[in-house]
DNA sequence: ATTTGACCAGATTTGTAATTTTGGTCAAAT
DNA sequence: ATTTGACCAAAATTACAAATCTGGTCAAAT
């Protein structure tokens, strides 16, 4: 916004973090973020126009944070080539990012009010672009030949979406210790996944690379618009 | 109870099932009960001793009906050995049970204030004997080399319960026309489950059945088991 | 030019008393 | 012997004013 003080404006999304994360939308109020940032109220809103302006502010940037992980994660991976690696990338980053994982679960202790609003942020994004990315990403994994195609993209896509929800949400609904742990747990996703979706005679492991390397460069241009388009919002 | 009236006390159950599916537990009083049953209150005394009494016989038919229309589907499927069709119609008889399904989900809407309640019927539940069948079960096929052994029971049988938990609570969290419809959705997963549990080689399918024979017979012997310790029970 | 924090109107929460509803009972009716 | 529904104490809901808190501003300080 008005000024340029980036350091400052980290200090203050830093402490948001911490606080929403902690307190939620709700109960966490500017003077608490202003006192944990070590600066005035009066600052924050040099910042940014509003609560919801930080709020989502420090959304994007975690969503921001979320893509850059996982691409790494991805690029690094030896094994980059399969769904399976790659889809396991994905839930690693997922579980690293507590944020994110608030956010797929709409979390209302986290979120609280901030859903009721009627242009919040969720409504805005599903309204652009859908959630139909990873399906369109299998489809052209199986028209690759990369992944068996007696089942449709969109059934694929929502068993692997169940997944990941499961992830990180199945601690409200039974008790944590008789949950596997994480990491045991996402990597037996991996192996199943791998398994469940290889074709007849076996996956074209190259046409699969390629695909993804685009899926790559596609996310992390998506991210480059998704600021853009915040920066000229209210 | 004191009564001998099995007929009136179906009728009760029936519209009680109908009112708590709608309304939900806070909102059905046991006025409205009787009035739908075309009873006055004071016979629904006769036949249970308290709202919660009638509530939890209500969740004890629930389940002996949903137990036994799987244990039905599971024997009349001709391809009944396999662990992908037996957990096919699990998912088929849970989403035909929408009593069951806000169950598990432990659906606020529906139980509402029942659920703070101390001594309540799920926390019954799971201080005998677990949720822990189901891995069990798992292990069992394990040995008998029907199903692979480089992922744990606990785990497949986690992601197990997070596909059925995804079925019927998928639904709070993205709008339903993203989701792909019930039938399509069961079929995948079977589909994907076998392909995923699969051992090496391919599964023994004789131990198999055998083995799902046996939870057949298991499961019928433990509704029976529960019968007899809630007619005993304040 | 920047930054601050006292200040304010509007929203939220709290305290509380009046009102209504509900689970459960039992004398009377059948 | 059964069944009923008017009745009751306890609980939940509503009503509403007083008190508090909160997002946002801006004159004054730096």
């Amino acid at each position: 916004m008005g000024t340029d003080n980036p350091e400052r404006e980290k200090r203050i999304l830093d402490a948001a973090s911490d606080l929403f994360a902690h307190y939620g939308y709700d109960k966490t109020t500017v003077s608490d973020i202003a006192r944990a940032a070590g600066v005035s109220k009066g600052a924050i809103y040099l910042h940014f126009e509003s609560k919801d302006a930080l709020f989502e502010g420090l959304l994007i940037r975690e969503m921001e944070q979320y893509g850059q992980k996982w691409v790494e994660r991805v690029m690094a991976d030896p094994d980059g080539g399969s769904i399976a690696t790659m889809y396991k990338q994905t839930l690693y980053a997922w579980t690293e990012s507590p944020f994110m994982a608030a956010m797929f679960k709409q979390d209302r202790r986290v979120f609280g009010n901030y859903l009721r609003k009627p242009d919040n942020f969720f409504r805005r994004l599903e309204g652009g672009r859908g959630q139909s990315t990873r399906h369109e990403f299998i489809a052209l994994m199986q028209a690759a030949g990369a992944v068996r195609t007696d089942i449709s993209a969109q059934v694929i896509a929502h068993v692997m979406n169940i997944l990941a929800y499961g992830l990180v949400a199945m601690d409200d609904v039974i008790d944590a210790e008789q949950i596997p742990e994480t990491e045991a747990l996402i990597e037996g996703m991996g192996l199943l996944m791998e398994q469940a979706l290889a074709p007849p005679g076996g996956g074209n492991q190259e046409a699969a690379k390629q695909i993804i390397e685009q899926l790559v460069a596609g996310v992390q241009q998506q991210f480059t618009a998704l600021r853009e388009e915040e920066s000229e919002s209210k």
